[in-house]
DNA sequence: TCAAAAGTGTTGCTATTACACCCATGG
DNA sequence: CCATGGGTGTAATAGCAACACTTTTGA
């Protein structure tokens, strides 16, 4: 298409409104047996201070998935992270100085990885999930979305490598899902589970700190992990 | 917050790009056994002529759902609905002329209860979902997400009632479940896993239309099938 | 009368649940 | 030496898939 052309078409799309697009991130983390929210206070008005989720404006030539992992590396210092698109909220006054539509993200960081220093520098605080405090505009709805989005992928795909390190024991990812999906399992049947999905590596080392006896460290096959299809882990 | 305050705040988000924010709707319907697509011939450069989802733009004082609402009754003269969003698609280059941001939507619709006037006036028209043309720019993207999202959605609740019309046989609904999911269900353990449910209730009519027999109709208990939670109807 | 769909019943298998029980060991 | 979590085994059950079989009636 020549430039002549594409003027003309801009001009064609011209007589519609723009709007401010932004993402809103809700970043999981895991620790001490409780699902949390990295919450930051918000720095400028309307609602100043007030707690709300990461977000900022996708820009000119960006995508809302760059956009997003732009404003988690810059806030959390952390790439290559677990990212998934949880919806569009445009309802014409969800913030009230502006219109803007955002575009609901949710993160799965591990929480020893990422840079504190950056963390503190914006005001940031970590949640538990459920003792996290109101947030401005629709950032609950956002985030109870998300959460159920979570609850999702997590139903389907071990969610353990993106929310753990490296090396974990079964009972730490049992956790990690009776706080995801805000129930207990059976020690035994979820052992037996997740272990049925082959996607797991047991090492040699043990973890004495939880108990007596120890537990084998775990970690994730990741290449058996890709194959796509294992199934529904949890039913809901 | 005062004007003067608002003025202010509006400068300090003016520092950021706006963008065009468009809505595409899959729109689904479902007759002779095939699960259809309605689709739209472009009317303006770039692709003019060629197929694509019914869109528009998202206006000054109307959300999204609003947004698609009103264009699916503009173009097929129904109101009341079902729809659901999608997802976002934000990617830079999606739409070659400008920048456009789209929320992608899909709705289900009886096909025997809409407009014909109203979709002959705009080209508009139906094809089997898989023998449906390449579409323009990402719009084959979003409809494979569309259908994800719709089996889904059948794969939780009964989705019978928006693309059947008001009474139907229990193999008419085997048939619709067939196209969505693309694959055949046991006749037997369709029909008792359908039932199990108890959200149908069976007319004393007979369609006989089908078989010599005879199948009794029947129809959706809408109060019933509110009640969340009726579980998995179909493993996937 | 018989093909073809409607509708019901049965059976075997698999996944899930609940729970019993042994193991290892730090306090 | 025993309480605690780690880890294995098992029996009861529920849900599902496969398919046999019976009913009805128009062509």
């Amino acid at each position: 298409m020549n430039t002549e052309k594409k003027k003309l078409l801009i001009e064609l799309y011209g007589e519609h409104t723009k709007h401010y697009v932004a993402v809103d991130c809700v970043i999981f983390g895991y620790v001490d047996g409780e699902l949390k929210l990295l919450l930051y206070p918000r720095s400028f008005e309307p609602e100043k201070g007030n707690w709300s989720l990461l977000g900022g404006f996708v820009q000119e030539n960006e995508s809302a998935d760059e956009a997003a992992a732009r404003i988690l590396k810059k806030t959390t210092g952390l790439g290559h992270i677990f990212m998934e698109q949880v919806s569009a909220f445009a309802d014409p006054n969800r913030d009230e100085a502006a219109r803007v539509i955002s575009i609901g993200y949710y993160a799965l960081i591990r929480i020893d990885e990422h840079d504190e220093e950056k963390i503190k520098e914006f005001g940031a605080e970590w949640f538990p999930f459920g003792k996290r405090p109101k947030l401005i505009f629709d950032h609950d709805e956002i985030t109870e979305k998300a959460l159920t989005k979570l609850q999702q992928k997590a139903g389907y795909q071990l969610v353990g490598p993106e929310l753990l390190s490296e090396m974990f024991t079964l009972t730490q990812l049992r956790r990690l899902y009776e706080a995801i999906f805000q129930r207990t399992f059976d020690p035994g049947n979820f052992r037996k589970k997740v272990l049925s999905l082959e996607v797991l590596k047991r090492s040699n080392k043990k973890d004495s700190t939880e108990s007596k006896k120890g537990a084998f460290f775990f970690s994730y096959i990741h290449e058996k992990a890709q194959e796509k299809d294992i199934g529904r882990i949890i039913k809901t």
